[in-house]
DNA sequence: CTGAAAGCGCTTACAG
DNA sequence: CTGAAAGCGCTTACAG
């Protein structure tokens, strides 16, 4: 029950005046070494040593109004967005800035609420939201608050899509192999990643004339992939899928071989992500390959800039999301066998 | 270039002059509404809602010398324990805790330092480790510092391996399916719990006077896997491996198919961590299903009472580490196929 | 129940 | 090049 009582930290008044010089010059140290005479510097450099000195950076940042903190705002669930925290996490703190990471659980509105709070708390200098919030009026303007998801949508005019622009690419090649009937697995939507992507499939079927037997909202998972295909009526004559992210695609795959679909035979497959297990399963995936390091660190770098007054870096180049085709996709079955198997 | 100058929040004096009482009346306010008049409370509450009055928390935390911050601390690489800190970032902040992350590249010594540095920062009050550190001797003493890979350490004498202790069961099971050459793909050493493994496994192996065609070190990608497997000679006879994750496993398969063994029919993989993936690749994964919430809840549990000085909690029961059986494992081909194939 | 005062550990003009 | 003073926005004894 007794709280630790940990030996308290050297302040820099006890350096100053084991240094004998006064505080202010150890806080003009602690800026500038060379704005000091050098044997003042050696004074000071030697009790910050001996006393193991490091400056408060609470109290510092109460002086400065400056906490150098970053914070990245989450919806909870089966989605993690490791590689893309990963490099974000990187870029920041080259930048300096460390980073918090605030999970909610809740729908758009209490994901909001949160974030004011954050915004209005002076405890960070930026917020970085992965899942799409709904802060429409209300929105804090203490500090700058950039949406990961929808990062092109303000840049270059690409319009809201832009992100989802490679569902087209999908369909126009599977389409190119001869699918006609399509079905997308939708990823979790509160997501803007996951609402354009099914916008683009939706609208790409319609302008090829193509046919879709729907586009269902899933969550992300593997299960919702399964679910999803297993729930399909036998006579769907659906060839190809288009999946949410890769693990909808595995569970897709698993899905349709428990009815007897085999892959990419009966039918086509595709991911989104390309990741580590969709290259080494069986059949690997075809997948897009998204840079998420790059989109983390893309979204850091936007953040910091929007914090600093600065015009808004250019993204980096789109062609970082490109299409890879693997095993998973083919050709559709023959009319003939088509017709045996729906028989 | 010019930095953005964002509207003043309010501060306590501000609210304390529209409500006509002293700022210390505010405080007081904010630690508990009941200590004022109802009189007064009302004026407070009133000044407070219209001029949408936040405490400053940096200026709080440093009169009252606590941040109400954790760190975890990672280490940069292919592995990412998402599911891990997702249930640590609840549970710290149901705690009223906010949580900073920070990956650090580099060694153990780097890492080290680091989180000394952390430590001496004021600016957390308690790490989580994720990968194990070498802290011995300078070890910081003003922050408790918790190793999420070793918990069960100085738990219950359990032993440094008991969170590998499943690698002994799962030797055990295929031995008695009739495996005697067994292969293991280790995850990184700078993982306690991928080195635990590695110790479990070469001592069963002994233990049961089993043969091993070696314990390699990898990263715990399942690119390590695949070059693992891969690099086998041909008469290894191996027939079961032990790999330090899904992933891992995952790679093995795909490498061992590439060389013409199939799974399980030739070789049957034992992965770890009951990732979906597994749950829904063909084959499916034989794995140790950990929970790895409960492991992230029980890290931040641990951390907190360690800030608060209480006795540490009962760990999770420690059955959250079960093995499961899927398609990745069978008996092993019969010394006829075996010799065939191996001539 | 409320207020005046002190102080948390820094940084930043302002003098010298 | 260095120091004395003010102040960042709070909380917490201490009086009343």
């Amino acid at each position: 029950m007794a709280e630790a009582e940990p030996k308290r930290p050297a302040t820099i008044h006890q350096v100053a005046s084991l240094a004998g010089v006064s505080h202010t010059t150890v806080s003009r140290y602690l800026q500038d070494k060379d704005s000091l005479k050098p044997k003042t510097r050696v004074k000071v450099e030697f009790a910050v040593k001996t006393l193991g000195y490091r400056p408060n950076l609470v109290a510092r940042s109460m002086r400065t109004r400056r906490t150098n903190r970053l914070a990245i705002v989450l919806a909870a669930g089966p989605y993690f967005p490791g590689r893309l925290l990963a490099a974000a996490f990187e870029t920041a703190h080259r930048a300096g800035y460390q980073v918090e990471v605030v999970s909610i659980e809740g729908g758009a509105r209490v994901r909001a609420e949160r974030i004011d709070e954050l915004a209005e708390s002076g405890q960070v200098e930026g917020i970085l939201a992965i899942s799409s919030i709904d802060l429409k009026g209300k929105r804090s303007r203490r500090v700058p608050i950039v949406e990961s998801d929808i990062y092109d949508d303000h840049l270059r005019g690409l319009g809201e899509l832009a992100d989802a622009s490679q569902v087209r690419e999908i369909i126009e090649y599977l389409s190119s192999l001869g699918h006609r009937t399509f079905f997308h697995v939708a990823g979790a939507q509160t997501h803007a990643s996951a609402r354009n992507r099914k916008s683009v499939y939706l609208e790409t079927i319609e302008d090829l004339g193509l046919r879709s037997a729907g586009a269902v909202d899933g969550d992300w998972s593997a299960q919702s992939g399964f679910d999803a295909i297993t729930s399909l009526p036998d006579d769907c004559g659906v060839t190809a899928v288009v999946a949410g992210n890769d693990g909808v695609a595995l569970g897709v795959i698993r899905g349709a071989c428990s009815r007897g679909w085999e892959v990419p035979r009966d039918l086509s497959v595709f991911g989104w992500d390309d990741e580590e297990h969709g290259r080494f399963s069986t059949p690997s995936l075809s997948t897009v390959a998204v840079d998420r390091e790059a989109r983390g660190r893309y979204a850091i770098t936007r953040l910091l800039a929007e914090i600093h007054g600065q015009p808004v870096p250019e993204p980096p180049n789109r062609t970082i999301n490109r299409l890879i085709f693997r095993e998973s996709t083919a050709p559709p079955p023959s009319a003939a066998s088509r017709r045996r198997s729906t028989d």
